[in-house]
DNA sequence: TCTAAAATAATAGTAATGCTATCATAAAAA
DNA sequence: TTTTTATGATAGCATTACTATTATTTTAGA
């Protein structure tokens, strides 16, 4: 039997834990793909609950409404991308190589993990893109936050500001640094595959080219100030 | 009588001119009241309608959904903003100047109009700044490209991508360095108010910061490859 | 193994949303 | 003055976003 790979979730964001039944992870898994293919605007419990043959009184019994639903996945991608970092920088010394690595992995399509059994990271990650943003552009950012339900965001934003910080101590904004990294690793890659003129990027559409981007950006706001 | 500017609108976002009328006037001006207070998720046509004293049916007259009027209110945001930076950087000769400037208009509170009847620009600006990316963050970005919906913000871009040129033609980014410039304003803005953590403005709380910010890191970035 | 608890399925129902259609009236243009 | 155009009033309908009820199945504990 394969090692599986489980984030622990914060258990406000659920009414009844998904990753405990098997309609709960066809739940998530369906949700996953049901949002990529229609938008999250268009998609709706009904149509999840026909996709996997349960009924929409089924689902409402896991999560209270499609927006926890949402914030649940991109959460899962954070904590799940968190951890990645950690595996695959481990034993990176150099601070510089690690933002660098970073960044990589910010900004490059991902591989479905054989870890996780009912998500697929790919698919997941291009929710997160597109529709990340939407998880805390609400009205009810302040109560969610105080909930906790952006922690594994806010978590991963610190890991990089501390990585932004052991390469130049003097640097003066590290955590907005890391939040423009985050964001815009992304939001480059939305652009360039849907307002490409919004880039330098529209003929190549190589995400390393967005890499290259963003690296340029980080090491010369960062360099710039050390000795 | 007071100079009137009128911002010229893509006639696709509309079935009638809103501009053309009183009732299309109040259906723009307190959209951008009613968004900001319960958010454009909780916005409806229905409540819209309510409070200008018209019925919904009214309103569809004017927009077909009310994504169309999202895209409308950002748009005129865009196109209203490219003229004030046309205005107001007219006479600057230097090319960082300018983009100091430009920076500075777009992180900082706007103060209402008073050129503008209808609109008011400050209310407008919070929802630029909540709301902005739905307009885009959508599956059907691709057909709304193409119905050019994007366009006054294409222009900002496109302007702020040739100044970037204009202070250092080697910089290799200048597009999606315009792209990073306006995205970040405004989501640093968000976050320093809604998820300050990811900030390093959380105890100050002034757009100022942003700006320096911003301008670090932009003219680290153009002038450490110019000579 | 029996029993009780918990989870699911099936069905129904309701208020709000996101529209479209119709018709009467009022205002503006020809 | 007539005709077009805009508005207002009302109705209706399919879908969404839920909640509630009951029956049935699965699971866990004694």
């Amino acid at each position: 039997m394969k090692q599986q790979l489980h984030i622990k979730m914060n258990d406000k964001l659920f009414l009844r834990d998904p990753s405990s039944s098997e309609l709960g992870k066809k739940i998530v898994g369906n949700s996953v793909k049901l949002i990529n293919r229609n938008g999250f605007e268009n998609f709706t419990f009904k149509k999840l609950a026909a996709d996997i043959g349960t009924t929409e009184a089924g689902i409402y019994r896991y999560f209270e409404n499609k927006h926890k639903l949402l914030v649940y996945l991109i959460s899962w991608y954070w904590g799940w991308l968190e951890f990645q970092i950690e595996f695959k920088t481990n034993n990176i010394k150099s601070p510089s190589v690690k933002l660098k690595k970073i960044i990589q992995l910010l900004s490059s399509e991902v591989q479905d993990d054989l870890h996780t059994e009912y998500i697929d990271e790919s698919e997941l990650y291009k929710i997160v893109i597109t529709e990340g943003s939407k998880a805390y552009l609400t009205k009810h950012v302040g109560e969610d936050n105080k909930k906790q339900f952006f922690k594994p965001y806010k978590d991963l934003c610190a890991t990089i500001g501390n990585i932004i910080q052991d390469c130049n101590p003097k640097y003066k904004y590290p955590k907005s640094l890391a939040s423009t990294i985050i964001e815009m690793s992304h939001f480059q890659i939305f652009f360039m595959i849907n307002l490409p003129s919004l880039t330098d990027f529209g003929n190549t559409r190589k995400t390393q080219d967005i890499v290259n981007f963003l690296c340029d950006l980080v090491f010369s706001s960062i360099q710039i100030k050390s000795k």
